[in-house]
DNA sequence: CAATTTCGATAGTAATACTATTATTTTTGT
DNA sequence: ACAAAAATAATAGTATTACTATCGAAATTG
């Protein structure tokens, strides 16, 4: 795994990328997960896919709920750097924001600064099932754990900008976190109840929609 | 309950407001699914609550996620209703979609037209549960069985308002899609994750928010 | 090369998500 | 009012899941 990428140590027993399994583990994982969704996934599945047993993984994740954190961690992890990567050296906060909105809404691109090869596969996980991750009753205590820390961190660094370019607008996190979200939900449209909305795998508008309702809603 | 609100009879195997023990699994599986969130939630502890047994259950609803999706369906099908009431004998097609828009986005309140005693009870669990609800390998069969028909047609209805108001914008339904998820999730991160988000449970903010990126966005 | 960690193999448990059976109660049509 | 049909309660049972425990073998490390 890239150096640059960080994932909470709370979301894991002993760290997958300081072990071949470890890291078996995690690219059998993501397939796996995105084959089979997480409700079907389980540990013994993916022991049986690694030639590995149960009891091993669960040495390195304390459940499936967490390796899915993990994955979505990660995943943040790899958007956080790609957007440092994007704004780094860019003088105009207009064009950083607008840089950022690209990496944030945009569909990832193996030509892009900073792809990782896991990039793909992640954000589809994303797209298909961090709702799950999310509402959870557990969620308060992982929140506390940190787990959310590099999502939190990407709203609040893009809502920065928005504050810089109009200081006036009320609602700057909520704009952002609503891009964010959107963005996958649009995705999940698409692909299976495209009468909600106006972006196709084909034809893709959801960076297009993002930009627009930056460019009207900010006055500079 | 309510003559006007239909839900999908592919939902249920046997009509729950057919009989007073169908109504009893709806009133207390509201609660409990409140309680304890749709993992935990099992029609066992349902049936001990209402003093029946899980056999009775299994004869209305095929599972928990089919009675999960008949309470969310049960939802749209609340606010389809709303929104007719909030936009007839209105004649001006902008505040049509103000009213709308209300009703989308806004804070349920007893004192609104149609107000139907169960909305805030199942809209804290689409709040919380759509996401699972939604996003599953099952969606495209549950989507063929006209599963999603409730929620589909109120995008469409907005969606057609937004059209006659500003023809020349190119995504109206993703737009509307966009605010109803939008709301909700933002009303869980207010909750949950507040720095996300410039709402909060003593100052409710999205509403305003959807008014605000509706009157940018829109040109008439 | 001894000590320690890591892993694989196997076994076992409690809970979940159902299905099946049958006896009893309730509802319904006449 | 009563027979027939339907609905329900009670009970039992199954396959799968989500773990935990143990223990000897293999690999790593100091």
């Amino acid at each position: 795994m890239n150096i640059s990428i960080q994932v909470s140590a709370t979301l894991y027993l002993k760290d997958p990328t300081s072990s071949e399994i470890g890291l078996k583990i995690l690219t059998e994982g993501i397939q796996l997960m995105q084959d089979l969704g997480f409700e079907a996934f389980t540990f013994k599945k993916l022991a049986q896919n690694i030639q590995s047993t149960e009891a091993t993984i669960y040495r390195y994740f304390e459940n499936k709920h967490y390796f899915l954190l993990y994955l979505i961690n990660w995943y943040w992890g790899i958007i956080s750097y790609r957007l440092l990567l994007a704004t780094t050296n860019v003088t105009d906060t207009r064009q950083q924001l607008t840089n950022s909105i690209a990496v944030l809404t945009g569909l990832p691109d193996s030509s892009h600064p900073g792809y990782i090869a896991e990039e793909v596969q992640l954000k589809q996980i994303v797209i298909q099932e961090s709702g799950k991750a999310l509402h959870t009753k557990m969620v308060d205590d992982e929140n506390q754990n940190g787990i959310y820390l590099n999502y939190k961190a990407i709203v609040s660094t893009v809502a920065e900008l928005v504050k810089s370019i109009d200081p006036s607008f009320p609602y700057p996190e909520m704009l952002i976190s609503n891009l964010i979200e959107n963005a996958n939900h649009q995705r999940f449209f698409s692909v299976h109840l495209p009468r909600l909305t106006n972006t196709s795998p084909e034809q893709d508008a959801v960076e297009a929609f993002s930009h627009l309702i930056i460019q009207k809603v900010l006055q500079s």
